[in-house]
Order: C-alpha cells, then structure tokens, then sequence
DNA sequence: TTTCTAAATAAGAATGATTATCTTTGCGGA
DNA sequence: TCCGCAAAGATAATCATTCTTATTTAGAAA
C-alpha cells in the first residue's frame, strides 16, 4: 500500500518513520484534504502518543520534498493534499468543503493557451484552477 | 477618488468612515495584495491611533459585502484583493510576491468550455486561475 | 442645529494554529 | 558496543486574528 510512499521518502534521503507513514496513510485516507488537526485526531487512535509537533514538522518536511502540497484557501488553517494526479479543486462557497477536478482535456487546454501566448516576465511552473461553487449534493 | 467606493458603502447601508475609506485607500495604493500589517502600518503615517481590531473588522465587513476579496495562499496570513476587473493571480514560487493577471479571452475560453462541459453536481459561481512560477524581473 | 441611537472604533485581553526549543530516542556506521 | 545524527516528544513561545467592553461617531430625525 504504502511501499511508494516509503520509496519516495528513501529516494529524497529520508528515514522512514512510523509517524511520517501513519501522517501520509492518514492524509490519504481522510481524503478531504485535512487540516493538521484532522491528521492528528485520525492518527491518536492507533498511535497515541504521537505529538502535535511532529505532525507539523512532518507535514513540512512532506511538503518541501513535494510529497505533499498545501492547499490554498481563505482560511486561517492549513489544509493537504495528496499528491495524486495533476488536479483541479473545487470549493464549496458555503462550506469547507474541497473537492478534487481532474480533467486533462481542460488542463491541456489551458496550457496550449500558454504555449501560443507566455506572460511577459513570468515563467509559468504550474496552473491550477480554482473554481468556486456549491455542490449539489451532500 | 474615493466617491465611487463611498456610494457603495451607503449603498449596502454601511456608514462612511474614515478608517474605512483610509483602509480602502490603502489597499488600493499598496497594490501589492496586503496583509492587515501591511495596510496598518500604511495607515499610521496619517492615522496613528487606528486601532488593530478595527483593520480586521473593517476587511471582513468590506469582504462580506463584496468590497474586497480575499486573496487564497499557502500562508496563515490573509491578504486582500480590491475588487477591479474579473483577474487572476500569478503567485510567485520563491518570495510573497502575487499580480494580478488580466486575460479576458482566457477567461472566455474557460467559461465557455464549462458551458459545454458541465460539472456533475457541482454549480460554478466563480473561476480562477493560480499560475505560480517565477518573475524574470523585480 | 441639536438630539438620539445603532453602528463603529479603540484598547487590550484572549484564542488558537503554528513554530521553536530542548531533551530523548532509535538506528546506521565506525 | 559506542558514537553521531536525524527524528520525535513535550511543552513553551509566537503571532495573526478574534473577542470583549467601554467609548465615540455617523447620520437620521426632531
């Protein structure tokens, strides 16, 4: 299940840690791109003694070795994401809640655009829509 | 210069005051998408006993009536958007830096293609793009 | 103009997410 | 086995933001 992620953690010189393990499984199984304590709270059930510190460091150090990415939002509290496929996000205007969007058909769409049409003074290293709605259903 | 946003305060039946329009002003000047701290100390040259609460009072009450827009980051700090034309946002890789980015046909584009390519479940209210990569000049 | 009142501001304490510090632990290599 | 070092634990510190309470003010009405 996880061998990848313990491979990629090697790969970057990384030890593999019990913590660093359940954070990534956590993250991945919460799904709706969950906030530092969302991860902790997930976690204390099989591990309790694990500390609010390491959560943090951990998911820092996830993110700068890109294992992980911070998601942008208007809140105050950080929120993760999985490094799955490229993807979009949809956020609900009235809730907190985010949603993945893939579609490549999209994506390469827009990064046509950019190829016939660069910014001046800027070179693009990554796109991502955000998109702002409400969600039908629950 | 600030008649048009005075109208729309009283339009929303807000009162005019000078921290308010001060506050607004300063957004506008700073440009470079400012955090409180930021309009704050802009503010104190001419205005020094405006209080900290009120900044973020009056950025939350100018938000929630569509003055102003939060500008979405990686970071725990809020930054804030005046609201000029429908733009998106180049986000710089290394520093704080973000610019607005005015595209209208690349905006069509988009709309357009979720014209035909509706979102199951999901209602659109608003499109963004984030672009983050790098300047090629201060 | 003067009065009145809800709305807005000031001041500063409180909150809460995140970070920093310092100690302890665990593991690979000498 | 011992050493060195990255990582984790515990908890104090930081800092942006929010809250509380008293005071002031904008703007409607008299």
């Amino acid at each position: 299940m996880d061998t990848k992620f313990r491979e990629k953690l090697q790969e970057k010189g990384l030890k593999v840690t019990p913590q660093r393990v359940a954070i990534f499984e956590a993250i991945m199984q919460l799904d709706n791109h969950p906030t530092a304590e969302d991860i902790l709270a997930f976690i204390k059930n099989n591990n309790p003694n694990i500390s609010v510190g390491t959560v943090y460091k951990v998911l820092d150090t996830l993110v700068e070795n890109s294992l992980l990415k911070k998601v942008k939002t208007e809140k105050d509290v950080m929120r993760y994401d999985p490094l799955l496929n490229n993807h979009h996000h949809l956020y609900c205007s009235e809730t907190e809640r985010i949603e993945d969007f893939e579609d490549n058909t999209l994506s390469e769409l827009i990064s046509d655009y950019f190829k016939k049409n660069k910014i001046k003074n800027f070179k693009i290293q990554d796109i991502k829509l955000q998109i702002t709605g409400k969600f039908k259903q629950k």
